[in-house]
DNA sequence: GTGAAAGCGCTAACAT
DNA sequence: ATGTTAGCGCTTTCAC
């Protein structure tokens, strides 16, 4: 049988409540029996039931993640960068790796509900945004639009969009084509196309939009690039949201003959560690994850204490120079 | 206040147990009073209380994963094949990353115990195995020696190690050197090096071995890495003993103007999706993930089952082609 | 077919 | 300074 407070109780020789009291710190206790109480944790080795604990308290000290995968450089940074200051700040984690599936989403909100995490941080929305409302839980979304209630964490997209673009042109690249998700899906990523149609029509130039989909497969992905070299010949710079579909641009253009950054200049987009480490060479915008991260984490905990938190938090963004322009 | 089956029970006008009985599809109900309880639940938007019937019932649904960081191409897919796998069989993540550091590594293991999580995955290691083993818990190790009691999922590291050597003396390369961990972590990948130290005395040429810690900054594996080429000038094959090594290999190789593969030979190992992705053009060894995952996640179901389980289970590695042999 | 009551392991009023 | 007792929200035996 499993160790409890009651064996602990028996075996120190004082009641319970006792026990209890030495755990959390709290009364008057007699050194004594706090080192009677500790022999005796020590002798049988006893872990407290977190359960249980949870059960009378109400608070779990648990924190929800929900996101599309861990299985990609920036959300998996992102998740590790989370994680490692929700250690810090006492809560451990509960995933959910939606694969951006509305039914998994939905599944996971309800089970972590149901798990009763303290609180949320959400970068993955497929599903009605009012399930998140209906809550009634402290959440954080972080580059998601999520209502007027939840606040929102981004990277200044809109400045990366602006900087990706303006990099592609001083390098001297007139026909600049963009990749982006779909439009449906609301994110303020789709700021950074936004900044790319500005900066391009400021400068004469005329934007064009590639749809890559995040959720597709590696052909699928493949398809929509080999397209843009048929549809836009004349290309010759290409700012992707994001490294991954960057590379694989990069990879297809070697492939047609295309020299990096001589005929066609890339310009990526996320910047995390695994990027810079595995592909330095791309030229990309890098999100600021350990400051979201710790934004996310600040503002609900903030939010979990009760108190009131700004709505819209939007960071800067860096650009890695990289030599592909 | 938060619906609680209390409140369904007055709704629906029947007990509690009733309602019990109704969410667990337990015992003999008359199809009228199962109608009544579902009104009554959507009616007031119930959601059972997790954490009370994990109390009552001392299974809570729940894994624990302890892994070093998520924030890596390969942990991160292995992390996130689990966590699929997992959610399928019904199992909630609670996620500890210990960073290599055995003091969080040790909270980590406290707080899932504490948790009542129904079994823990371990890829990291390095605190004492009797803690692991002392936790009383059904545990599933990957790469990762435990004791004999905990079943280990490996890949094939000697095959691995092996065919990286092999691909490397057969292209030509002469004057291979290996990179490993430290020896003093216990741990399967070690077998690569043992294989790598085989192939090449069957072949009548040296071995030699450059330390690379997997937890070391950049800016120390970026000098380790120098080091191997002023220390071995000579060297026309490296074997690294993972991609993320084999990258910063590849580039400060390429800055020092050896030509891959011509002047320079290089292989790496894992092999993961972002890998493949960022630096198909890296020649390395696949490990086998989505199988790992799927017999860790299968061998850990039978272990909370109370069955018996094969104690090791090693699966086979692939090569992936790229161009740097 | 349904309900009353006990209990999962812990914490915190309230007593002493 | 320490103990008694009730109760957190649920499930399940036992009774009807």
């Amino acid at each position: 049988m499993v160790v409890k407070i009651d064996d602990v109780a028996k075996v120190a020789g004082v009641s319970k409540t006792t026990v209890s009291r030495v755990l959390n710190n709290r009364g008057y206790l007699s050194e004594k029996t706090i080192k009677k109480v500790h022999d005796a944790i020590d002798y049988l080795n006893y872990q407290p039931n977190a359960v249980a604990r949870q059960l009378y308290k109400k608070e779990t000290k648990l924190v929800g993640l929900i996101f599309p995968t861990v299985d990609n450089p920036f959300f998996g940074e992102l998740v590790a960068e989370l994680e490692k200051r929700l250690f810090d700040a006492g809560f451990k984690v509960l995933i959910g790796n939606s694969m951006n599936d509305p039914e998994k989403e939905e599944t996971y909100l309800k089970e972590l509900i149901s798990n009763q995490v303290d609180g949320l941080i959400v970068g993955a929305q497929n599903i009605g945004i009012d399930e998140y409302h209906n809550a009634n839980l402290p959440v954080v979304a972080i580059d998601r639009v999520m209502n007027e209630d939840i606040p929102v964490i981004s990277s200044d997209n809109y400045m990366g969009g602006k900087l990706a673009t303006e990099l592609l042109i001083n390098s001297g690249a007139k026909h600049i084509i963009n990749t982006d998700g779909p439009r449906n899906l609301e994110t303020p990523a789709h700021r950074r196309r936004d900044a790319y149609e500005d900066v391009m029509k400021d400068h004469g130039l005329d934007p064009h939009t590639c749809l890559i989909d995040f959720n597709w497969d590696m052909d699928q992905k493949a398809k929509a690039v080999q397209e843009i070299f048929t549809e836009y010949p004349e290309v010759d710079g290409i700012f992707a949201t994001n490294d991954i579909d960057a590379a694989l641009i990069w990879q297809t253009a070697t492939k047609l003959g295309y020299k990096i950054p001589d005929d066609l200049k890339i310009v990526g987009y996320d910047g995390s560690n695994t990027t810079r480490m595995l592909l330095p060479e791309l030229t990309t915008i890098q999100q600021p994850v350990e400051e979201m991260a710790t934004a996310a984490v600040k503002t609900l905990i903030q939010r979990i204490d009760g108190k009131k938190t700004d709505l819209e938090q939007t960071i800067p963004v860096k650009v890695w120079q990289g030599q592909s322009i």
